[in-house]
DNA sequence: CTGTTAGCGCTTTCAA
DNA sequence: TTGAAAGCGCTAACAG
């Protein structure tokens, strides 16, 4: 079986015996060709069934009308909305979306960097979590002014545009809600060891407890140090079940949870049932994400929307307009949360 | 600000005066340089912030070693289960992956199949559901010899290996088991009136009733049109939710259903639950997938299991191997499903 | 309306 | 151990 070389202009052109260029200008409508001369093209075109060498094309043109969108985790709803509504965004002004997913690691966070930087994309999107090294790469590309966005997190850097929702005040209404329902004993469900500081929702909540000057107990923080070979993935039902089961294992059992996310709420709520607890009478839950699922748990969740679509809108629609001009102010947005208030509390 | 162009091979040559051959050879640590000169080049790409044009590279070499695949839905647990273990498997061979979602479109698939072929991958994974346009478009990418590889369904032609977990079989068993809990009543929830055909589960269900001469009754099996405008996801809660509020007003209602996913699944308990009805004594249900959420459901739930890491494993495999040689056999793996039991149905 | 020239940035091949 | 030439497939710019 021979395997033949796909065909390139300069073949089509050859067949039919015109110039290469005559070729190009039929594939990409540009400029004037007689109507005839369009037609024979056209049919050798698809009689050899000629593509377009896009490596060719994009190395002349300098550009590709592609950009990369890197996620940390695809596992997670945060990141599929982030990465549907990037989508729709960049096809919108004619542009193709490659995604890189990291799981969260520096090295393959640089390696997904560095095989976009390769394949020149137009720019990037980022949706990973901070990490010294990651961050110093893209620094680095950022300083060679390829357009590059963040989004669900800050960065500071003069050419490199930042989305994020507020979590801190996310975490702080949340945990208020609670407080407002008479709550004193109010646990939280997912901290990671790792790096408390950088969990604004964690830091929401206490916020909220020390305003009200309720007391911090450290037994009601639970959570677990997340070591880097095993995938964290967003499925933390597990994390949920399992913390909440050592909060009802406590002495003086907690009356209320904010769990880090929808998901360990879900694993938390089990927990409560599981032990013949009421959802809200005897421990109330709250979740963060309005993910679908929380409409359809028993009791229906309250729980933080954030605004998943308008982050990836945004980032879209920053990073087109970066592409087009990189000599404009820098953006970085916070976006407002809302707390959406179901039966898992009142 | 003016914004120097990035560097190139020749100009790292021209600053430390030798030929770009010399340079290219210590950049990709072949033939042979002086340890003297090698010094002086990675000093001056050092310096001057060099990084290879991985377009120009690619074009010379005819090879971009990174492979893409497209998901027609990225918002489900067995796209983001296919993606992680593609990813796995084709990091270790050092390719990188761009991921490309439809979200369930033909057009999309067809911009996605182009955008990567454009970009010159050196193979194409593809786990979409199938649509007539879309296959057309697959077919011609793989009769160019470019290497494709198909997953979740069949696909059949002679240059496109396949992967799928046996839908069929899994819906079989997983109505079989309500048969033999005594169950006569049994719906089905989240059938596509589009094409009832290429739903496996729902065929394997009817296969069973007929085989224990069960009266397939209409009013049972509940489903939705999908139109294309709506983004389905794979949040179908919504649709199981509903399916089984349904299900519970007709006169005769069932005493078992079997969920075309764990999602569905999920939206039916909830349902059932409301109803004041009990799982499984007044209903049993099983879903499909074993997603985690299964474990963390009140009570856990019945499902059937697809090896999905194993679907994407084997993907990046046969995909690997056809890169290496194009002219091998063509496989079509079919792969075993497993009835997970739970207290959802006993 | 069509053709020629030159070159995008890199690497293969052959020569020194 | 290094360099020169040629070309991957395409298109911008200018001629005719």
């Amino acid at each position: 079986m021979t395997r033949k070389k796909p065909a390139t202009l300069s073949d089509i052109a050859a067949t039919i015996g015109v110039a290469p260029m005559t070729v190009s200008r039929v594939v990409n409508k540009s400029g004037y060709v007689s109507e005839e001369m369009r037609e024979r093209v056209l049919q050798a075109v698809a009689e050899m069934n000629y593509r377009p060498n896009g490596l060719a094309r994009s190395l002349k043109r300098q550009r590709t009308e592609t950009v990369g969108l890197v996620l940390g985790d695809i596992s997670n709803p945060y990141s599929t909305e982030i990465a549907n509504a990037v989508r729709e965004g960049l096809s919108a002004g004619g542009f193709n979306l490659f995604i890189c997913i990291s799981e969260h690691s520096a090295k393959e966070d640089i390696a997904a960097f560095d095989s976009l930087v390769d394949h020149n994309v137009d720019g990037i999107i980022v949706a990973t979590r901070s990490n010294k090294e990651g961050d110093e790469r893209l620094a680095g590309i950022a300083d060679r002014y390829i357009p590059v966005v963040v989004v669900g997190r800050d960065f500071h850097h003069d050419q490199v545009d930042s989305i994020a929702a507020d979590n801190f005040s996310g975490g702080y209404e949340a945990t208020q809600h609670l407080i407002d329902l008479g709550h004193k004993r109010i646990a939280f469900i997912g901290a990671s060891f790792n790096d408390r500081a950088n969990l604004k929702r964690l830091q929401g909540y206490l916020a909220a407890l020390t305003k009200h000057d309720i007391p911090i107990d450290e037994r009601l923080i639970t959570g677990k140090k997340e070591t880097a070979s095993e995938s964290p993935g967003y499925s933390t039902e597990k994390i949920g079940y399992e913390g909440m089961k050592r909060l009802l294992s406590l002495p003086n059992r907690p009356t209320a949870v904010f769990a880090r996310n929808d998901f360990t709420a879900v694993g938390a709520m089990t927990a409560v049932k599981e032990a013949g607890l009421a959802i809200p009478r005897d421990i109330a839950v709250v979740g963060f994400d309005d993910t679908p699922l929380a409409l359809h748990t028993l009791p229906p969740l309250t729980t933080v929307r954030q605004p998943m679509r308008l982050q990836g809108q945004l980032a879209a629609e920053l990073l087109l307009r970066r592409i087009k001009n990189r000599e404009i102010e820098t953006e970085n947005r916070v976006l407002e949360c809302e707390l959406i208030v179901r039966q898992s509390t009142v």
